[in-house]
DNA sequence: AATCTCACG
DNA sequence: ACGTACGTGAGATTA
């Protein structure tokens, strides 16, 4: 039988130093937790003992067993992000039912020490495990220390035998104490004898062995003179070292190995414990099922469902007989749409083309009449579209109602909110249909049933629609420009490498940092991490100090295009010609749509060559496209939700807003304001709805910092409801633990309760930004789902290609254009009535850069 | 798989 | 004293 004992605090700060920082969804440092857990897993696979416990130190300073006064003072203090994850790692071992050790006054070596003399008197074998070389001295033909070692997330392990120690050390394990006594060990402030190092000690204890014979031998010893004088002189200091190196292995515990057993058998806490630190691997690294009192109820916790697979074409048909009578199914799609899962309430069907046949296609006809629970509903609507299958009769998806009810989660599978919601794992159709009714009852607590059923779930047909109708692009002009990028970028890399003096790959921050900082010796040597920073904004501030530079910027702009943009989408245009983003409706914390695949949201626009892209982005024959976008939106929401009446009031003014702005904030009349005025206060602007610092503010408008400070002092003076709105917005998070959009969609922020000053701020500044641009975004859906609504319900061909966070594209025929142009103005601006006007620009033209 | 950089609102 | 703007996705390099 084999115990297994971890010396706790040795490990963790092993596993603190060793992996990167990471945090839980909350915050919350857990570099260390995660560290622990990891190099554990990993011995017990190695060892695979029938015992496992853990020790801890415990300060007690009142008392102590060790004679030296000093003992440990010195030591640093713990740094606080890994002081915060102590009781965290304590809070694991007890839900993993790990038993923990300590004792006030006594360290963990103690522990091990008496552990493994138990075992030893027992018959038992012992694996210790420390992070340290204090414990080799226990090593025996029972017990084996074990060292760890991590580095950059990789652990090793050495695992010493008397003989594996011997080899290396060249003595035997219980000279340990000696060598400490005569080398001293500063972490543990051992003194040792002064001016005996590591090579002495050493050399001496293989020679003479122990301590005691050194000293009883001492003139006698052929040795330098200085290290006999050293060892004379050092006597006492490496008596009462010797007396602190040596491990005290009769700590006042009543110790039983067998109180210790370990068959990986986990409390109930331990799930939701792992899911609150972000431990997704874990759970299933250790198989951690979700515990029963998860769910709702207790004990009849599982409804099961029969599941029946259909086989041929008449049960086929039998099926769509008896579904006759039913109102509402569950609907999930398998392999495409190659089969389908098909849940009434009471059993779940399975049914699927290859068995069923021609009554397979008669089925989803028959189904999709039904009123249908699903989830990813947008994805379902895009495969049933493209057979022709009606998609109107949604009326639930699970998965976007788990983003609404919290949208920082990132994982809304089946088997997720089945154990979140139900308290027990399922998937597919029967999923989607027992969800439904749980996740209602808490979108209804949430208040956000509005959200839900007028926003988000109307929002799936038009999207599906969007992307199945895709973007025309001009595939030849498009592979033109890629083309003719490549003379410059050639240029410019020649040019590059003969400035450097030799070749060198441009792409790689790695070598352009070298070349520029280490080769040219240009200045600045600015931030790192890897390495130099070469980030544009580096490197702009170091333009003129060497032509390479600019040449540089150049290169990575042409080298971004042609990759990117150029080749990038030509590998996604369809056999059609056009490109099908897919728009992601459950990615971000905010409300906003993303598009992947490709991104058609961030196509180029800011720079002249860049935004060329856009003239690829074409109407079809005979078509236009409509552009139209919001104006300053999120400041006129600044503007309405704080109240701030000077705000409103330059709104209102029809005055160009940004240099309204300069003209309170530098105090000019408006006509006095120039264009780099009118800039700065378009920075603060924007730098306001973030949660801006003025430090980063002054990097951006490149003025000092106490400048920007007087710009955002003069800010919030002359708009100081703004200033009102910054300091209740934060402190109502504070108070509810989150913060929501005029039209209810919440964002929780537990940041804000971190003890970490970078994480609380953090939270602060999404406190500010979150409600306005999630407003902007709960907008824009609601307009997009009623200018689809008014295209189709005015008969028009027209549609909605593309969104653009504040923009909306609809491709229509030439005819349509001017009531296209009218529908997306009436159903933007009159989505809502704020305090000040949602007022959008519209344009049309043929290509994306025209239009826009 | 992580890091850096850069494109957009 | 801290460390420095919100929200995204993709390509290239590096380990």
């Amino acid at each position: 039988m084999n115990l297994m004992i971890l010396d706790g605090n040795s490990i963790v700060n092993r596993a603190f130093y060793g992996i990167r920082p990471l945090t839980a969804p909350d915050g919350t440092p857990t570099n260390a937790v995660y560290g622990f857990l990891a190099i554990l897993r990993r011995l017990l696979d190695e060892v695979r003992p029938e015992a496992l416990c853990v020790a801890f130190d415990l300060k007690d300073p009142t008392f102590r067993h060790r004679a030296y006064a000093g003992y440990k003072a010195q030591r640093k203090p713990m740094p606080e992000d890994l002081a915060a994850q102590m009781p965290l790692l304590k809070e694991v071992l007890d839900a993993m039912g790990i038993r923990r050790y300590e004792l006030s006054g006594y360290e963990a070596d103690d522990i091990l020490g008496t552990a493994a003399s138990v075992c030893e008197r027992e018959g038992w074998t012992c694996t210790v495990v420390t992070g340290d070389k204090d414990s080799l001295q226990l090593i025996s033909d029972k017990t084996t220390v074990c060292n760890v070692r991590t580095v950059k997330g990789q652990t090793d392990t050495i695992f010493y035998t008397p003989q594996r120690f011997e080899e290396e050390y060249g003595f035997s394990p219980k000279k340990m104490v000696d060598l400490k006594a005569l080398m001293g060990d500063s972490s543990d402030n051992i003194p040792g004898v002064p001016g005996i190092g590591e090579k002495t000690a050493m050399d001496l204890v293989r020679r003479y062995g122990s301590l005691e014979s050194i000293y009883a031998g001492l003139d006698g010893l052929d040795i330098k003179e200085g290290v006999r004088k050293k060892l004379a002189e050092g006597r006492e200091s490496a008596e009462s070292s010797f007396w602190l190196a040596t491990i005290f292995r009769e700590v006042p515990l009543a110790f039983r190995p067998e109180e210790n057993s370990w068959n990986e058998s986990y409390t109930d806490a331990l799930y939701p414990l792992f899911k609150r630190l972000g431990f997704n691997k874990f759970i299933e690294k250790w198989h951690v099922e979700p515990g029963v009192e998860t769910a709702q109820s207790d004990d009849e916790s599982r409804e099961t469902l029969a599941h029946v697979e259909l086989a041929s074409e008449e049960e086929a048909e039998r099926l769509i007989a008896a579904l006759a009578g039913c109102e509402r199914l569950a609907l999930v799609p398998l392999d495409g749409l190659d089969s389908v899962e098909i849940c009434d309430g009471k059993t779940v069907y399975t049914a699927g083309w290859a068995r069923c046949g021609e009554a397979y296609n008669k089925l989803l006809r028959a189904v999709t009449g039904k009123k249908l629970l699903s989830s990813h509903v947008k994805d379902l609507m895009r495969l049933l579209l493209d057979e022709g299958l009606p998609i109107d009769n949604f009326v639930f998806d699970a998965a976007l109602a788990g983003y609404l009810i919290d949208a920082t989660d990132g994982d809304y599978s089946a088997e997720r909110l089945s154990a979140r919601f139900l308290g027990f794992a399922c998937s597919g159709a029967e999923a989607a249909w027992l969800l439904c009714e749980p996740l209602e009852s808490k979108l209804r607590e949430l208040d956000m049933e509005r959200l839900y059923y007028t926003a988000e779930l109307p929002l799936c047909r038009v999207l599906a629609e969007m992307e199945r109708a895709g973007f025309l692009v001009d595939r030849k002009a498009l592979y033109e420009f890629g083309e003719s990028l490549n003379d410059q970028i050639d240029v410019l890399q020649h040019s590059i490498w003969s400035h450097a003096g030799h070749e060198f790959n441009i792409n790689s921050p790695k070598q352009l940092g070298e070349v520029l900082f280490d080769e040219l010796m240009l200045p600045s040597g600015k931030k790192t991490k890897t390495g130099w920073s070469t980030n544009a904004d580096v490197l702009e501030k170091l333009i003129g100090k060497h032509d390479i530079i600019g040449e540089i910027l150049d290169y990575r702009m042409l080298t971004k295009l042609k990759s990117t943009y150029a080749e990038g989408l030509l590998k996604v245009i369809a056999p059609d010609g056009r490109i099908h983003t897919s728009f992601q409706m459950t990615v971000t914390a905010t409300g906003r749509l993303s598009s992947t695949e490709p991104n058609l949201q961030n196509i180029p626009i800011r720079k002249s060559l860049g935004a060329q892209i856009r003239r690829m982005f074409v109407a079809a024959p005979g078509n236009m496209l409509v552009d139209a976008d919001y104006s300053q939106i999120e400041l006129r929401l600044l503007a309405h939700i704080s109240g701030d009446i000077a705000m409103q009031e330059a709104f209102l003014s029809g005055e160009d807003f940004h240099a309204v702005t300069a003209s309170k904030v530098f105090n000019l009349p408006l006509e006095e304001v120039t264009p780099t005025l009118r800039s700065r206060a378009k920075a603060v602007n924007f730098g306001i709805v973030y949660g801006i610092s003025a430090f980063s503010l002054a990097q951006d408008i490149h003025v000092r910092p106490y400048e920007a400070k007087e710009y955002m002092e003069a800010y919030l003076e002359k708009y100081h409801g703004v200033r009102d709105y910054m300091k209740n917005i934060v402190e109502k998070a504070k108070a509810e633990g989150y913060v929501s959009t005029l039209y209810g969609r919440r964002r929780a922020l537990p940041e804000l309760k971190s003890s970490n000053f970078n994480t609380r701020a953090f939270g602060e500044r999404v406190a500010l930004n979150m409600p306005i641009q999630g407003t902007a975004a709960d907008i824009i859906k609601l307009a997009m789902v009623n200018v689809s609504d008014r295209l189709r319900s005015e008969g028009l061909k027209g549609r909605l290609i593309l969104q653009v966070h504040d923009e909306l594209i609809v491709e229509c025929p030439e005819a349509e254009t001017e009531r296209v142009k009218a529908i997306l103005r009436e159903e933007m601006e009159g989505v809502a009535r704020f305090s000040v006007p949602l007022t959008c620009e519209t344009k049309a033209g043929k290509n994306w850069a025209e239009a826009h």
